[in-house]
DNA sequence: GATCACATTTGTGTATACAGAAACCGCAAT
DNA sequence: ATTGCGGTTTCTGTATACACAAATGTGATC
């Protein structure tokens, strides 16, 4: 049934069971599947185009994550995302991405905070020219996290870490920042490099501690707004 | 994270794949499934009595749970322990710990810590008591945990501890604690709970703090004394 | 005796068949 | 109109068969 020509470890050797994770985090995250859709296995395996066995263990992979929970009898189900629970995530948050940057300065090799610095410099800039530049600056979030996470060297921690970037993921979806928030945040961001870079790593915890304070201030604003609408 | 209490009813017989995790679940963590030791699916499933697609799930879940690693193309097998990695997860830890007292000491009911408190007093007289004393010593620590997340009130940060706890069983089986140090736990044990009736989070915070150190001393020494005998 | 080609074995990934349990529907009885 | 009951359907949980890849063994050839 799978002639594909042998395994190509960088091609498209994509098992059945990786494609149809892939595909359901996927549109689980960016919304396509909304919190609290019901999932049937048969549906899904016809779906995606692969059998309920592969099927079955990249939802098993989904529970685990938290995306998804399974229903009593009947299928499974998009976990949802209630005002409670983002304050509950940040909680966590808060406790790991604290730790990290407290990690982070005090191991962190300097040489990549520094370009990342003046990166973060031309943020503002990045932020007046439109969709193209948020996705930039988004990009740009991506690499800190990415240089957190290396000068850490902690696998749990970072693993961690991991599993809440996948729901905050969700959140920026049901909460879109505005520019200003962005450009605050930037500057938040500048300041929390410097603290690493200096290897202060109470600074560095402190200013991350605020960063995470206005950020969640500024999702549940967002929320509420768009309920009110 | 499975939700199975809400799918089994009281006495129900369990699914194969609940079976096949539980068992090697428990054979990992009491080491009886050595770290290293390589696991084939024809032969585990064999061996446990279930057929090859439930004893999948319970692998997909037990690499979930970081206690077993595929490996590139030939079956799976127990994630060791090394020294190092006790270290990476007690930083992992601690920040969760310290999140989740503070937590506590913040939201908690005083009444079922005070109940606590007054176990913990009898704590030195138990651990003179042998073997059983000692059992009824760490299920004193279970109920204190239990507490602690019920306070909390915050799955995400309990289900983050829950997975540190895992692993942590693992740790406690090849660095038993010395009685001197379980008596001086139980002396950090009763400080952080005193902070917590008191709603005093930044004590609780730093007892806790304080609690995980000397912990990771201590292991980190049992294990050296271990390898050198 | 060494090396290469090829067959055999072993093991995973996937599809599918089958059984049992839960939900659903219609009908009857109150 | 509501509730209780049985048959039907649908869905999951499990076993098993098959395909393909990797490792291993074996024999022929030089």
């Amino acid at each position: 049934m799978y002639t594909e020509t042998a395994m190509l470890r960088l091609g498209a050797p994509l098992r059945a069971s990786e494609r149809a994770y892939r595909q359901l985090r996927g549109e689980i995250l960016n919304g396509l599947l909304a919190p609290g859709a019901a999932l049937l296995e048969v549906e899904q395996a016809e779906r995606i185009g692969v059998s309920r066995t592969p099927l079955r263990e990249a939802v098993a992979r989904l529970i685990a994550d938290g995306l998804v929970v399974g229903r009593r009898g009947r299928g499974f189900e998009v976990t949802d995302i209630s005002v409670d629970s983002i304050s509950e995530l940040y909680e966590l948050r808060q406790a790991l991405e604290v730790q990290a940057i407290r990690l982070a300065a005090t191991r962190r090799e300097p040489a990549p905070f520094q370009e990342l610095r003046e990166a973060f410099v031309t943020a503002p800039e990045l932020l007046d020219q439109g969709d193209l530049g948020v996705h930039r600056y988004y990009a740009l979030i991506d690499e800190f996290e990415d240089a957190v996470d290396a000068a850490v060297e902690n696998p749990f921690l970072v693993g961690a870490l991991r599993a809440v970037r996948t729901h905050l993921a969700r959140i920026r979806r049901l909460a879109r920042s505005n520019p200003r928030r962005l450009r605050a945040a930037a500057a938040e961001h500048l300041l929390i490099i410097d603290a690493i870079i200096a290897g202060d790593p109470s600074l560095a915890a402190h200013a991350t501690h605020i960063h995470l304070h206005q950020s969640l201030l500024s999702v549940l604003a967002a929320i509420k707004e768009d309920s009110e609408r």
